[in-house]
DNA sequence: AGCACGCCGACT
DNA sequence: GTCGGCGTGCTC
């Protein structure tokens, strides 16, 4: 019996899947004229307005800041146990504090949708019982005519505690229909009930989350563990360093170039923790989830059980997967972004991989969190250390590093004899062009093909052709809902828009007078057939979203790649994440300078990133590669930086010139975000928004509002108001008094709009 | 967000 | 004569 629990704390402060900025305080559900004891982190059912909601125990309180007489009584428990454990809860309230997000849409992104509906914890099995009725039907020899029915129900009376419906499957295929038979007579009844070897750990009665299923081990994994590589020396001080440094919280940007081994010191390191009998949680970007990462882990711990949790899940699965976390099973749990949300008991360790890559940010829906940022904060209040590791960091990580809150670790040398890629530019204006690819790079890969060597062509655009020209009136193809021009995808004979999905026949003439179009610029698709043209004969394999949809898809164009089946690749980004593709000697960066001169202050950093990461793929195995970048700027200061230098003094270089710009990590940013399906509308409201302001403070500044630089998509018009400061706790205490304000606009109803705090794209 | 309540146009 | 448009208000 808990003893004072609920002496004093009389009401609870629940969350509430709903937009609105707040909690809501409600009676405890009542028991037999006793209040139940609830406890934070628990899902309870409550009335909210007309209806019975899920919502989860965020506090105990004695008193309540509701009106007089409003508060109503909770209406059911779901949990015995809770969902989140207290430092998982703190998170989700400090992400809902630091985003200025509803406290419960907060809460509800770290559960499964099934488990927000309710879903119980712990996995349930379908029972079949007979009734009483059915037993003496059945010791009648009932029901005669029915062989089917009479065989079930037999079995059903046998067994005293019924059977479980997997049972039967295995036993008798058909059962179904003559179970439901029975139970139209009422004869039979199914029933939900945990499963059998659940029970003991699901049960209520435990100490803690982690009672009965703690006793995992420490020493030596059981099985043993794959086969490990030696480490080379770099590797081995950096996993010393975090050894070293003791079980407490610790951040690590581990600053490894492509190939040095970074995956290897992930593995170390969680093999320390998983020996001590802790959990570990691996955040991997969305597209970097990659078979072959999960199968590394997989080789490394053959007995360790895993969960892996992204967006490819059924609602079934994600639930599923959860449960294999929340109960403790999941011993590695190997995720994308809302992964950070994971409830992994007795965590020792979060690795973030990749972690420069945007998809860690979540930038549309209503909560939009940096799962990077909050595997920080997560590692902080829980003290356990944190990994982030990229070949091609973030300033905001390499500020942190340099600012002394994170310890930078590097892995300056690829692994075994690699040698680095040698990098070159291509200097457009003295080249002939066929098809986008200057002469110089024609002869390179020429070079490379006839040396057996296999080439990649990077070009980060996808279709035949971005645009469509009339050859005599000037003509192009738009997108009626967007700002934007329609792609030509010559092979499906289709114009696609890349912003909103519109899809339409390919004209063959020009609508407005007649005469010949033209495809004009170059895609992904143009490119490999324009290569299958100058290179006949020789295989090309194409990767983008186009030619890859699923995962079995990717495999099979990198299993021909890989192979060497195929000698050329030519890709969009997808080609950059993650994929080992040895032989490739050659990588050939088409259009270099998109991200040169972008209103876009973080452009100049994703150009680079994406440049090393795609020379990244050149040269893995035991021969030298090549990197060719075309560019028409080939004397601009971030290439030539970039190639001077490497990475490390491109960085150094934007770094500087983020500080006198009073960009971030030199500042802190939100951006107000609206959309409406007039731009006046759109505008009206930020403008009403930035006149809600007032006078603002010294430290903060309000920018805008400007439309987006494609300000319609989809038939909705986007604008942004952008608010600054260098201090982050002014941004904060100004966002924490203007949002109400903001809210309370009456346009504020007729706009959709959404606060992104640290914003990654700024149109 | 939902889900009500509340006043003004085209229809079973 | 009603069904229904979305403006406004509320959710402990």
């Amino acid at each position: 019996v808990d003893k004072d629990a609920a002496v004093t704390t009389t009401l609870w402060r629940v969350a509430i899947d709903t937009p609105l900025r707040r909690l809501f305080d409600y009676l405890p559900l009542e028991q037999d004229g006793a209040p139940v004891p609830g406890v934070p982190g628990m899902r309870v059912r409550v009335p909210f307005g007309r209806r019975s909601v899920v919502a989860v125990i965020v506090s105990l309180e004695s008193e309540s800041t509701a009106p007089e007489g409003r508060l109503r009584r909770a209406s059911a428990m779901i949990d015995a146990q809770p969902v989140f454990d207290p430092a998982l809860l703190a998170l989700l309230t400090w992400a809902a504090d630091y985003y200025h997000h509803a406290p419960g849409e907060v809460i509800a992104a770290a559960l499964p949708r099934l488990a927000r509906e309710g879903a119980p914890r712990t996995a349930l099995t379908e029972w079949w019982l007979a009734t009483a009725a059915g037993r003496a039907q059945h010791a009648a020899g009932e029901p005669r005519r029915a062989p089917r029915q009479r065989e079930l129900l037999g079995r059903l009376a046998a067994a005293a505690t019924g059977c479980a419906a997997t049972e039967l499957d295995a036993a008798s295929p058909g059962w179904r229909e003559a179970a439901r038979a029975l139970a139209g007579r009422g004869w039979a009844l199914a029933q939900q009930q945990p499963e059998p070897g659940m029970t003991a750990a699901a049960a209520p009665t435990d100490a803690g989350p982690d009672a009965g299923l703690a006793a995992t081990p420490a020493g030596p994994l059981a099985g043993g563990v794959g086969p490990a590589p030696e480490l080379a020396a770099q590797q081995q001080s950096a996993v010393d360093a975090v050894v070293a440094a003791g079980d407490r919280f610790h951040a690590w940007l581990l600053h490894g170039i492509t190939g040095s081994g970074k995956t290897e010191v992930y593995l170390r390191l969680a093999q320390r923790q998983l020996e001590r009998g802790r959990r570990v949680l691996v955040l991997v970007p969305e597209i970097g989830l990659t078979p072959q990462l999960v199968a590394r882990f997989a080789a490394r711990f053959p007995t360790v059980p895993r969960a892996v949790l992204h967006s490819g899940l059924t609602d079934t699965q994600r639930l599923a997967a959860w449960r294999e976390v929340i109960d403790g099973h999941a011993r590695l749990v190997l995720g994308t972004r809302s992964a950070v949300f994971a409830p992994v008991p007795d965590l020792g360790l979060i690795v973030v991989d990749e972690e420069h890559d945007a998809s860690f940010k979540q930038h549309d829906g209503g909560f939009r969190y940096s799962a990077r940022d909050l595997a920080v904060v997560r590692a902080q209040a829980l003290g356990v250390p944190v990994v982030l590791g990229s070949a091609t960091p973030s300033l905001e990580s390499l500020h942190n590093a340099l600012a002394g809150r994170y310890t930078r670790l590097s892995l300056p040398r690829r692994a075994a004899h690699a040698q680095p890629p040698r990098l070159r530019l291509i200097d457009l204006r003295g080249e002939s062009v066929h098809a986008g690819l200057s002469s110089t790079a024609v002869g390179a890969i020429e070079r490379h093909l006839a040396d057996a060597g296999q080439v990649l062509v990077y070009i980060n655009r996808r279709g035949y052709a971005p645009t469509l020209a009339c050859t005599a009136c000037g003509w192009v193809a738009p997108c009626a809902d967007c700002d934007a021009r329609m792609t030509v995808h010559l092979s499906a004979g289709r114009l696609r828009c890349h912003h909103c999905g519109a899809d339409r026949p390919l004209p063959n003439q020009c609508p407005q007078c007649g005469y010949a179009v033209r495809p004009v610029g170059q895609g992904t698709e143009r490119v490999e057939a324009s290569l299958a043209e100058t290179f006949a004969g020789v295989p090309i394999a194409r990767l983008d979203r186009d030619v890859v949809r699923h995962a079995a898809e990717l495999e099979a164009v990198v299993d021909r790649v890989a192979s060497g089946a195929a000698r050329i690749l030519v890709g969009t980004q997808m080609v950059t994440k993650g994929h080992d593709f040895p032989n490739v000697t050659l990588v050939v960066v088409l259009n270099a300078d998109h991200g040169l001169f972008s209103t876009d202050f973080r452009a100049a950093e994703r150009l680079a990133q994406t440049i090393v990461q795609v020379a990244g793929r050149a040269g893995r195995g035991d021969r030298p590669g090549e990197v060719l970048i075309q560019t028409e700027y080939p004397e601009h200061p971030l290439l030539a930086g970039l190639l001077a230098e490497g990475f490390d003094g491109f960085a150094e270089r934007a770094l500087e010139e983020r500080r006198s710009a009073g960009w971030p990590p030199f500042s802190r940013l939100a951006a107000l975000r609206a959309s409406a399906t007039t731009a006046e509308a759109t505008l009206e409201f930020l403008a009403a928004a930035r006149r809600a302001a007032g006078h603002v403070p010294a430290a903060l500044r309000l920018l805008g509002p400007a439309p987006a630089a494609l300000a319609r998509r989809a038939g909705r018009h986007h604008a942004q108001l952008l608010v600054e400061s260098t201090e982050r706790a002014v941004l904060h205490r100004f966002l924490d008094r203007w949002l109400p304000t903001v809210e309370a606009l009456p346009e504020a109803r007729r706009t959709r709009w959404a606060l992104d705090v640290d914003p990654l794209e700024l149109f």
